[in-house]
DNA sequence: GATCAGGAAGCTA
DNA sequence: TAGCTTCCTGATC
C-alpha cells in the first residue's frame, strides 16, 4: 500500500501493509496521549477516509460501492477473519485504545496510527451498520435473529426479505418447505446448486453473516445478552417498513416507483398516526411527520421526486 | 383547507 | 449530540 498524506488538515497517515503492525516505542506516553487527544477526531477521520477508499477501490473501480457490495467484500478471505474478529469484540473502540494507536513522529513526519487499530474501526462500524440492518429486518419481518429457531414460515421471508433487499432474481420455490435450521446447514456451493443465477453466494453471505452476528449478540457481551440492541427506529425505516409489507399497509403507504425508491403517502393522518403510536407520541400528525420528513433533505436520505407532487417522495438511496 | 418549506427552540436517549 | 418533536410563518396547490 502506499503511503498517503493528508495535508489539508495536518495530518499525515502513513499507510503499511496490513500485516505489518508497526509499533513503535513512544518514549512519551504523556506526550503521546496529549498528541492523540488533540488529534484525535480528525486524524480518525482522515485515517477512516483513506481506508473506505481503499476498500471501495480495491472491490469496486468503478466507485460505486453499496451495501450488497460491501457485505460481499465482506467475504472474502482477507476480511472475513478480521471481521469475525471485531464480530468477538465489544464493536466499539475505546479512547484508551488510541495511546496505544498513535505514535509521536519527528515534527514533520506526523502520526502513524496503527493499521490493527483502523482496521478495528472499519470492521467496528460495519458491524454496526450490519446490526441496524438485521434489527431493522427482524422487526419487519416479524422473526428472531436466529436463523435456527424459524420456521419454514419465517425462512421463507428472510429468503423473500435477502431477494428484495439485493435486487436477487426471483428465488421462487429454490428453497421452499426448508426451515432455519437447514438453510443454516447449506453449504455456499449447495446455495449455488438451488439459487437462481448468481444469487447463490450472497444468500449464502447473508445467512452467514446472520448467523454471526447472532452468535455475537447472545455469546459475545456481557452486556448485550439480549436482541436486539434496541436502537431508536428512524422515521425512514418505518416508512420503509410500511412500503415493504404492502398487504398490510399500501392503503396508507405505496411504491409509485421501487425502482427510483419513490413513494407516495395515501393516508397521511394514518401514517402519522401509526409513526406517533410507535414512537409514543400520541400528538403527532402529518404536520409534524412532515416537518420530519424534511429533515432528510439536508442529510440526502429523502428527497421530492424531480417532479414534485403532494404526498410523494423519493428515497435519494432507494437501495439502503 | 391541506400540504409544503424551513426557521427556531425544546426534548430525549 | 443526533434525531426528532413542536410550534410557527408564509407560500402554494
Amino acid at each position: 500500500m502506499e503511503d498517503i498524506t493528508k495535508s489539508s488538515n495536518q495530518v499525515q497517515f502513513s499507510r503499511r501493509p496490513r500485516n505489518e503492525h508497526h509499533v513503535e516505542d513512544s518514549g512519551d506516553k504523556a506526550h503521546t496521549l496529549l498528541a492523540g487527544k488533540i488529534l484525535y477526531e480528525k486524524a480518525v477521520e482522515a485515517a477512516l477516509h483513506q481506508e473506505f477508499s481503499y476498500w471501495r477501490s480495491q472491490f469496486h473501480s468503478e466507485g460505486n460501492v453499496d451495501e450488497s457490495s460491501m457485505i460481499h467484500a465482506l467475504k472474502t478471505a482477507e476480511l472475513r477473519s478480521a471481521y469475525c474478529s471485531s464480530l468477538a469484540s465489544s464493536g466499539t473502540v475505546h479512547q484508551d485504545a488510541l495511546a496505544g494507536a498513535v505514535e509521536t513522529r519527528p515534527p514533520g513526519d506526523g502520526f502513524v496510527f496503527h493499521e490493527r487499530y483502523l482496521m478495528d474501526k472499519v470492521h467496528s462500524m460495519v458491524l454496526q451498520e450490519v446490526l441496524k440492518d438485521i434489527e431493522t429486518a427482524c422487526n419487519l419481518l416479524n422473526i428472531s435473529p436466529d436463523p435456527l429457531s424459524w420456521d419454514t414460515r419465517d425462512a421463507s421471508k428472510w429468503i423473500f426479505w435477502t431477494e428484495h433487499q439485493y435486487h436477487l432474481p426471483p428465488l421462487g420455490q429454490a428453497f421452499a418447505g426448508l426451515d432455519g435450521r437447514a438453510l443454516s446447514s447449506l453449504s455456499e456451493e449447495q446455495f449455488c446448486e438451488m439459487a437462481i443465477g448468481s444469487s447463490g453466494p450472497t444468500v449464502h453471505a447473508q445467512m452467514e453473516i446472520w448467523r454471526t452476528v447472532y452468535h455475537y449478540i447472545s455469546h459475545g457481551t456481557k452486556c448485550k445478552d439480549t436482541y436486539p440492541a434496541s436502537q431508536p427506529i428512524h422515521l425512514w425505516q418505518f416508512l420503509k417498513e410500511l412500503l415493504l409489507s404492502p398487504d398490510m399497509y399500501s392503503h396508507l403507504i405505496r411504491w409509485l416507483n421501487q425502482e427510483k425508491g419513490i413513494f407516495k403517502i395515501e393516508d397521511s393522518a394514518q401514517v402519522a398516526r401509526l409513526w406517533g403510536e410507535r414512537k409514543n407520541r400520541p400528538a403527532m400528525n402529518y404536520d409534524k411527520l412532515s416537518r420530519s420528513i424534511r429533515q432528510y433533505y439536508k442529510k440526502g436520505i429523502i428527497r421530492k421526486p424531480r417532479i414534485s407532487q403532494r404526498l410523494v417522495y423519493q428515497f435519494v438511496c432507494p437501495r439502503r
